[in-house]
DNA sequence: GTTAGGG
DNA sequence: CCCTAAC
């Protein structure tokens, strides 16, 4: 599959994020990517992250401060300077707030007591990304829409910022990219503070707590709980992406932030996050932004940082292998049923719903494994999972998937050996999961919301393995059969190879094992009967092969089940065989003729006459034996 | 791999 | 229908 799109990856102060070529969004990478890059970073230190395909033109952005120590957001394509605007308006906006947030503090210091905020609450701010650390503030360019952004971004970043704090550290070198395809430039002030992503919230005070949460939601808190108000924050400044696969930790009182999701030209999830996002809020602060703005910014504590992901200094290093640890140790838990409610509740608020498929699947709570379908480093969009999120509960790290496509109940041998003989199905479940992206995201009335809930977790996987043996006709059912679920059921001919009514039921390890049912027609139990009168009963996989080689979902145990419930209810309803009819009636199920089941026990007393000393010769005759008498059944 | 039996 | 011990 072709997944034309230059991608670039670049890091705003700790997230990973790519560049769509095509459409200029801005796409958080997913862990996996991140884990790409690491490996970039770790076997071809100083090479960009720039996997350009397409070999199209690059254009060049830069973010840098101005003169008058404001942000800007510069691109070299002119076409885009009202975006850009935009985003410096913001940009800047946010440098307000945080300037008036640092200010606060600096007051709440000298003055030994709280003071009142000076925050602007009213524009109904949502702040994209306000680092706060140990009382300075830092923000970062908001994620957001960069639109006709191409491929390369040339950021330049000049900040101006004199003051440090713990954080900081110490040199961000300039890195040039050694990338053939496209210019990379990374210019970085060493001031940068904080090691990536690291957010310290704790040293803030309740009030302080408040305004941030104001300055971020856009709408003020009673809460005096500090820890949530901590979390929330802190949620909204990883969430704020509307994607997913935001790693985001709470490790010893403070936050740190990972930022990891994916797109890939070929992929929907941009358009997921584009401008769509970008709500009437936030372009009501835009407004606000430009205005506020009369005043500037002095205070070079208010940083802004985004720097390419292409540096290898040793803090990058540092960084990865730190990431990559926290990543591993975070898979081990899952998210709470609370949290993830709160989340999507948070999500929900804080944008538009369009994010169906992030929200609602991560209501399923489901670890997802993202990797392990891909195929190779540099194809970033066979299949694809929309990746996980990592984030924070009390302290501990969790991991929350956003979309799994992954199976999870059954072991995966099926998929590889299928894919091994049908390498096309791969790309047909990409193309599929990408249409199943879009039309969630697109028309997600369309899909009701139990569907996702109920059935996606355990079905969006491989298809029963129930026919491991010749008749694998359709291998890309499998990656259908989440669309085929949402089907109407499909009436039940033999002789056909697709899987329906799956349902999924819990079981006591705690996974969820899927039970298939396809319930007997008369003409399979017919044909059972027929078989164990022509093979004998326990010869399953013989009758199999003979009478059932076009049911690919019978197997020899589903004819061994079926032929001893079959003997269990010849034998109960026997006394009373006088008869004729239909009288076996139940609970619904198709009722078996009584004939068959008079046959069923014919069948099972010649059995049990002739045990099993008879075996290997004697089968023939009995099989023959019983095959005279048969013909008048069937 | 197949069968038998329990769940 | 699933699981698994036993063959």
């Amino acid at each position: 599959m072709s997944c034309h799109g230059t991608l670039v990856f670049f890091q705003l102060t700790g997230p990973l994020l790519r560049v769509v070529e095509g459409d200029g969004r801005l796409v958080p990478a997913t862990d996996d990517e991140v884990m790409e890059v690491g490996d970039f970073l770790e076997y071809e230190n100083s090479e960009m992250h720039v996997v350009a395909d397409t070999g199209q033109s690059l254009e060049c952005i830069s973010i840098e401060r101005s003169s008058s120590g404001k942000l800007r957001l510069e691109c070299s394509e002119g076409s885009t300077e009202a975006d850009l605007g935009k985003l410096n308006a913001k940009l800047q906006y946010i440098e307000q707030i945080l300037q008036k947030v640092k200010e606060e503090e600096k007051q709440r210091i000298s003055c030994g007591s709280p003071v009142h905020s000076h925050v602007n609450v009213d524009s109904q701010c949502s702040a994209d990304k306000c680092l706060v650390t140990d009382g300075n503030v830092q923000s970062e360019t908001p994620y957001q829409e960069i639109p006709s952004i191409a491929s390369s971004l040339n950021y330049t970043h000049s900040n101006q910022s004199g003051s440090m704090d713990q954080c900081s550290r110490p040199s961000e070198g300039v890195i040039e990219s050694g990338s053939s395809a496209s210019a990379v430039h990374s210019n970085l002030k060493p001031d940068l503070s904080m090691s990536d992503g690291e957010i310290c919230l704790d040293k803030l005070s309740i009030r302080e707590l408040h305004e941030l949460f104001k300055v971020t939601f856009g709408r003020e808190t009673t809460v005096k709980d500090k820890q949530w108000l901590k979390r929330r924050i802190a949620m909204s400044l990883t969430n704020s992406c509307d994607v997913s696969a935001t790693t985001f930790v709470i490790k010893d009182n403070k936050i740190v932030r990972k930022f990891v999701e994916e797109s890939s030209g070929n992929m929907n999830v941009a358009s997921l996050i584009s401008s769509e996002n970008m709500t009437e809020e936030e372009d009501i602060n835009f407004k606000d932004s430009s205005a506020v703005n009369a005043c500037g910014i002095d205070d070079k504590q208010v940083v802004s940082e985004i720097r390419l992901r292409n540096q290898n200094t040793e803090y990058e290093l540092e960084d990865m292998t730190n990431q990559t640890e926290q990543r591993a140790a975070k898979r081990i838990r899952r998210p709470t049923k609370r949290y993830i409610e709160e989340l999507s509740e948070n999500e929900s608020k804080e944008h538009s719903p369009r994010l169906p498929v992030y929200n609602k699947s991560m209501e399923l709570g489901h670890v997802s494994s993202t990797s392990h379908v891909r195929p190779a480093r540099n194809t970033f969009s066979e299949v694809r999972t929309c990746g996980t999120r990592f984030a924070s509960l009390g302290g501990s790290d969790v991991e929350i998937p956003c979309v799994s496509w992954i199976r999870r109940s059954r072991p995966r041998k099926d998929m590889a050996s299928l894919m091994k003989f049908h390498p096309s199905a791969m790309n047909e479940t990409a193309k599929l999961s990408n249409k199943l992206i879009e039309h969630s995201s697109d028309a997600v009335g369309e899909i009701p919301d139990k569907v996702f809930k109920s059935r996606m977790p355990a079905t969006f996987h491989q298809p029963s393995s129930s026919e491991p043996e010749k008749e694998k006709q359709c291998p890309v059912i499998g990656a259908i059969e989440p669309r085929q679920e949402l089907r109407p059921k499909r009436a039940d001919p033999p002789g056909h190879t697709s899987d329906d009514n799956i349902v999924t039921v819990p079981t006591a390890k705690g996974g969820m094992r899927r039970k298939h049912h396809r319930a007997w027609t008369l003409v399979e139990v017919i044909k059972l009967v027929e078989g164990v009168s022509r093979c004998g009963a326990g010869r399953w996989s013989e009758i199999k092969r003979l009478s059932f080689a076009s049911y690919s979902y019978r197997t020899s145990v589903d004819l061994k089940d079926k032929w001893r419930n079959l003997l269990k209810a010849s034998f109960a309803m026997t006394p009373a065989p006088a008869d004729e009819g239909i009288n076996s009636r139940k609970h619904g199920t198709a009722p078996i003729p009584e004939k068959i089941l008079l046959r069923v026990r014919e069948l099972a007393e010649m059995n049990s006459q002739v045990p099993p000393n008879i075996s290997s010769n004697k089968v023939a005759a009995g099989a023959g034996s019983v095959h005279e008498d048969r013909s008048g059944y069937l």
